[in-house]
DNA sequence: ACCTGAACACCGTTCAAGT
DNA sequence: ACCTGAACACCGTTCAAGT
């Protein structure tokens, strides 16, 4: 295998003749789930991405699942290869290794932000894998680094429950508000077509004076200041609890 | 409107002749997403649980986007019925009711694990809903009962955020390990059917030491005092804040 | 070896038609 | 007023057939 490329390097001497591959489609679907959204990517209209009818991708993946599955892992695998991994030595703390990862997992999330539901609903492989860590590498990963920097094995593993829970809620959060425009296709809709009894709490915003006042504190984002305070606190949280 | 079951008089008036409602139909389609899954929610099988065609219920709900949007804020809503409620009084304090609204929460995605990927990741009406406590009415209720026990108009805005994390990260999780079992039709698909180039993790676990060692401790379940836990953590946070 | 045409069962949705 | 039949465009997926 072609560490660069994840293809098999007689198949890359194939002049190109090939037209698809499993990585090729993975790549491209997420692509296309970046600019349209994950509810319009098909089977179908990806094949048409690629120039190729929607059976032919079933040679190379099995299904919708497994092509979601695949969405998945590799975005997962993106974490190995950030280049400021490197700059990680064993001199570093814990606290630095998981500052690194969790810009890593935010970056991820604000590049994808279509992509990132996806890491964050679907169930996992086994039960000891949490969204949105999810592959055996990376929880291989943060466990080792921890536990050689004086975690006890309990404590690592509650270290990697918070942290998924951490990560799950600010960036499913901040994905949401980034993904809101290219989402599915949100239509104007014109208020008042419908003659169904919607119940629709389109009950003004007069009944409910705080909201209505602080609407634009509300709709503000700061995303990246809170999840740096909550981060920081988080890592508080376990600095007192190892030495407790 | 009659405050028990949400219908108008003169339908019930209409002993049962009217086969459907908006009521109805929803609350037949939260009990098929319990039982059957999310995916498994289709027009056509909802209609067919409710004895009727799929395009009967287009007069009662303004197709399936609409339909998912009405289970959310029927969910929402049930925050509102909690008898509990009635015991806070104006004498407890913000952690009291933040305790009651958190363990409110948590009871919806407990018992409706299938149902609380939608809550969570549904794109809110509205930039300054967030998920989970995405009611105008949930939200209000939040922002005065903060503000009147003290904090600034700033501060309970930051906390709104900082607690829709909380509970969004938190609960996801939680509904996720409780919907596995009821998920998406989890076939058994035995291995090495498939002559797909899957790239497929089964990289046996012997390559990942500390996750095989650990396996049983990463998959114990304990959500509940991890819940509490970190919710006091938050509720100690937020009162640092003020009084800093 | 790789892609496609045709086919199947199933979707969401519309609308004219039934009662 | 409420429900349905028929129809349309679109799904995912299989498999025999083409090259």
């Amino acid at each position: 295998m072609n560490e660069e490329t994840g293809l098999d390097t007689d198949e890359r001497a194939d002049h190109g003749r090939r037209v698809l591959s499993r990585e090729r489609i993975i790549l491209t679907a997420i692509d296309f789930v970046d600019k349209r959204g994950l509810t319009a990517l098909t089977m179908r209209r990806l094949g048409r991405e690629l120039g190729v009818e929607a059976m032919s991708l079933y040679r190379y993946v099995n299904g919708r699942e497994d092509l979601l599955e695949g969405i998945v892992d590799h975005m997962v695998a993106q974490l190995h290869l950030d280049p400021d991994r490197s700059e990680l030595g064993p001199a570093d703390g814990w606290q630095a290794y998981l500052q690194w990862l969790a810009h890593g997992v935010r970056a991820l999330a604000r590049e994808h932000p279509n992509v990132f539901p996806l890491i964050a609903t679907r169930h996992p492989a086994a039960p000891w894998l949490r969204p949105p860590l999810r592959s055996l590498r990376v929880v291989e990963d943060f466990l080792t680094t921890l536990i050689t920097r004086g975690f006890s094995d309990d404590r690592a593993v509650l270290a990697y429950r918070a942290f998924s829970s951490f990560l799950l809620g600010h960036l499913l959060l901040e994905a949401s508000l980034l993904g809101a425009e290219t989402g599915p296709a949100e239509e104007p809709l014109d208020e008042g077509a419908s003659d169904v009894p919607n119940a629709d709490q389109e009950l003004s915003l007069d009944m409910f004076p705080h909201v209505q006042r602080l609407e634009a504190q509300l709709s503000e984002d700061h995303s990246a200041p809170e999840f740096e305070r909550a981060l920081e606190d988080l890592l508080d949280r376990l600095d007192r609890e190892i030495t407790e």
